[in-house]
DNA sequence: TGTACATCAGTGAACGCGCGTTCACTGATGTAC
DNA sequence: TGTACATCAGTGAACGCGCGTTCACTGATGTAC
């Protein structure tokens, strides 16, 4: 691949890889400007490039969230996976879990939230991360199952306990930015504090509760 | 007001009350087509009006999404009234007033997204929830009390107690549809079933764990 | 009770906008001989 | 090593669309006298 004199050359006819690009230029026009503004158009803009470009490389708009989401569910996991030490005692990793998940989406609400409409239009969010021997959804099973509130042959439970957590999960993670908490948030001594005050109430997350 | 005959007459050139049209128009729009699909223009297509009559009823569009969002919010509470007995064990109504919360979201889907975003928009969910003397989050909050796992003079906790509530609700509300959780949900009996078995796992409505 | 007139609540045409997508095209690349 | 050519990955102009909003207008209503 040949590239230009990174300071005065012209950009190459050719990009080189334009579909990585892409998916950059869409999260900077995401983090910049909201999930309202994230169209293909704007994505080849960002990315200095016609806006038929994008064609060659995603078969349409909906092609590209796709993307966006999965690129989004891989850093969730990565960044979950790095939060939770595999050797601590399982209450303290369900909780890590927990927090991280609540964190990156309050980090990076709009990739979020291209995420979650992704997986309701697809009906996949749970399925894709199941799939995937490591994805997400079993970090946590495992944890769960570490838990030892309720063991991996109650198949049943098991599943509804980790859809509970997802689904506490989710709704904190959307609710936690509003302006409403922050009087309380002060009061309590910061976010950090709230979060951790919430998540006591809420069952699988409950050490939390008996810390403080 | 001068009505047309109901069957040939022709329809007059004022309508009436088109403000509370509109808000039954797209009411029709949202369930029908989604949320995606709810402009002013379709809006006033469906009460059959041309496209600049709401505009002698609203401001913008934002402001009728927020009116609409306003009456969801008002038949949400109401919905959670019917459903909660007063003379119930608190433990019962807080969980009828959860099991509530989900089934009005499940029902509505549409309307309860327009709800949560112009919510977020407006960082003002909980605090007109919480203005109204008998708003839903306080109609929550006095079961929380009566239920005396939180005292009302811990105020925090109290306030904590219910925001982890009401997360836990929206994120079950949001992820109950998911076509993922369909064969988990056969397997289980129903939905109903389902319902209570993912509450069972959130500590404020543990109550249905004990039961079954 | 009748009439002049201000006000209200509609109409429908027009504005500019950004969008997703298509199309004929062209410059660059790589491969076969 | 050089050359012909197929293929790839871009361009940029154009399409039709629905949108929010504005504008000059007009039909209906209600009020003052």
């Amino acid at each position: 691949m040949k590239l230009p004199c990174p300071i005065t050359g012209p950009k190459p006819y050719h990009h080189g890889d334009l579909r990585r690009a892409l998916l950059e230029a869409a999260s900077r026009v995401l983090e910049r400007e909201g999930p309202n503004a994230l169209s293909l158009r704007a994505v080849a803009r960002e990315a200095g490039v016609s806006p038929a470009a994008p064609y060659h490389h995603f078969k349409d708009k909906s092609e590209l969230m796709l993307a966006i989401s999965e690129e989004g569910f891989d850093q969730l996991y990565k960044f979950m996976l790095q939060s939770s030490d595999p050797d601590a005692p399982p209450m303290e990793r369900v909780a890590a879990i927990g927090v991280a998940y609540v964190e990156f989406a309050k980090a990076h609400p709009s990739i979020y939230r291209v995420m979650y409409d992704c997986s309701r239009d697809l009906e996949s969010l749970p399925d894709k991360a199941h799939k995937a021997e490591d994805g997400a959804f079993s970090l946590l099973k495992k944890a769960m199952i570490d838990l030892g509130v309720v063991s991996s042959d109650q198949e049943v439970d098991l599943e509804l306990a980790c859809i509970a957590a997802w689904c506490a999960a989710h709704g904190l993670a959307e609710m936690v930015g509003f302006r409403q908490f922050d009087s309380l948030k002060a009061k309590m001594g910061g976010e950090k504090a709230f979060l951790a005050g919430v998540l006591s109430h809420l069952g699988m997350f409950g050490q939390a509760r008996n810390r403080g």
